[in-house]
DNA sequence: GTAACATGTGAGCGAATGATCAAATGAACA
DNA sequence: TGTTCATTTGATCATTCGCTCACATGTTAC
């Protein structure tokens, strides 16, 4: 497989992390900072448990990172390029 | 559900359609005009069905559109949102 | 210690996905 | 008309997805 047929294979996997409404909710609520799991899940409206197999998989594909603090474990952004393929989809959104 | 919302589900759409690595193929084959079923399928590798079937998908969330001239049916993209999002993501992977 | 809270994990389920194959349709040409 | 080429369509199949539920683990407070 070449050069270009790998950058698909790449493109796709970061395509694919930002296809699901529900980590878009995630990301979304660490746009502004990073946030526990509770926190996210109020926010994106989703259960603790769900949204902590996404953050798991979200974390397997680095796009996050997180650190423990006493109880609870923050997450935050970590993969500047799909972080800006968010922002101009968002960015779409607003003005489509 | 609010306006946000129904933003991520439209974005988590662009998203999905740019999933896969077949379908980021068949729009690269795009990037320079349209093209014939027959010569997607060559310079994307796959079979004509499955290009087909993903050409049937993508034009049914108008990311492309078609034309039949005689026996071959040409596909051109039709979706500059999606189109800014796959060559952001290319640009990014070609220079990480 | 134990209780309470926050998060992670694994099984299981229904739905969606992407491919293949065979058959149908459309168009050109002998 | 009948054959061939190009594309579409529908059925099927294995795999992946995203969720829930029950339970495990980790941390703090009593």
């Amino acid at each position: 497989m070449n050069i270009q047929n790998e950058h698909f294979e790449t493109m796709a996997e970061w395509f694919k992390a930002l296809s699901d409404p529900t980590r878009l909710r995630i990301l979304h609520s660490l746009l502004s900072g990073e946030r526990s799991v509770s926190d996210i899940a109020d926010e994106a409206g989703a259960s603790a448990s769900a949204v902590s197999h996404q953050l798991a998989y979200l974390r397997s594909i680095r796009l996050v990172k997180n650190r423990r603090n006493g109880r609870s474990v923050y997450y935050a952004l970590d993969d500047e390029h799909v972080l800006a393929l968010f922002e101009q989809a968002l960015e779409h959104a607003n003005h489509e």
